[in-house]
DNA sequence: GCGCACATGTAATTGGTTACATGATTGA
DNA sequence: TCAATCATGTAACCAATTACATGTGCGC
């Protein structure tokens, strides 16, 4: 109905579109994935999910399928879902995903396992791993000019900002080797 | 006025009274240090800051002070606020904390310099040394039993929260050593 | 018969985002 | 004088949190 309407799916609707598009589930089986994986730390009470689940079928993302009267109705993601999944998969990656947005980073990177070709997951990496170099020059850059002007704990917690991103950058330069 | 409500400040609620805790800032002053400061991704925008400013005075914990009609009005933080403050500060590190807040910890960190004594930071990061690596633990034990049933990217995007949090414990030990 | 896991919702509140709006001051 | 920075706010919207509410089915 509200096909045309835009919708701007959070991080939280492409977790659940990421994870009915490997196989149906019913709410609360989303809500025990979200419980149990411990993966990303979305909420999983009823009033996020269920609330959620009905934004998305608003939308089409996602449609309810009941295979029979006894069995739970489980979701089951739509064409149209399927394609604003995937368009957010492979989208290019900005400076600020970097700077502040990790977490929907390391989200897409695990649903493009079986939703993204060979290439899309090279250039998703490697686009990961220079705008992260870039950014570690960047911190490391004001550090060298700031240090000094800066409370001690300040620097020690600009320090951490700057081992964070340098375990991110190893990490996907391990991915990258991996993958190649 | 509403002296008697209980109030539950947000992180930005802390933020801001950690910073205005070292000398009176504007509202503009604020703004200026989310944005520069780059520490911590806080908004800066004016619709964040302002009513967020008015929440803190409604509940005093910030009061208004204008030293003439030259200058900007600055904020104040008070005694009610002082004390908020510290309490968060050196109140108990959880298992959650350690889990989803490391943001939250690592602030906590920054404006613990001149409001905790030494032995408050030790105990502090000795206690958030600890629960990481009962945290770090329990990753690699849930890694063992399931890695064989991840999907590919989910068990790297796995490992990439073991990495995280493992150079996070090297951070907390680092500044364990450098503090005694 | 009791408690637990399964299963799905609603309602109130609220903090944050985005966008709009305004005006003063300062330096090129 | 014109742009940028300083400076402060409001209004609409919305997602998430918390708490409440309800009901089934299974195993002990």
């Amino acid at each position: 109905m509200e096909k045309n309407d835009t919708i701007k799916p959070t991080l939280l609707d492409y977790a659940i579109l990421g994870l009915i598009q490997e196989k149906p589930l019913s709410g609360y089986g989303i809500r025990k994935l979200f419980e149990e994986s411990a993966l990303g730390n979305y909420s999983s009470s009823p009033g996020t999910i269920y609330p959620a689940l009905k934004r998305l079928q608003k939308f089409e993302l996602v449609k309810k399928i009941t295979q029979s009267t006894t069995t739970t109705a489980r979701f089951q993601i739509t064409t149209r879902g399927g394609v604003i999944l995937k368009k957010w998969l492979i989208k290019p990656i900005e400076k600020n995903d970097v700077e502040k947005k990790i977490d929907e980073l390391l989200l897409r990177f695990a649903f493009m396992e079986t939703l993204a070709d060979k290439k899309q997951k090279i250039d998703f990496l490697t686009s990961f791993r220079d705008l992260l170099n870039t950014h570690i020059q960047e911190l490391q850059a004001f550090y060298n000019i700031e240090s000094n002007n800066m409370p001690l704990h300040g620097r020690l917690a600009f320090q951490y900002g700057i081992d964070s991103n340098k375990t991110t950058l190893k990490w996907c330069k391990k991915i990258i080797s991996h993958l190649t």
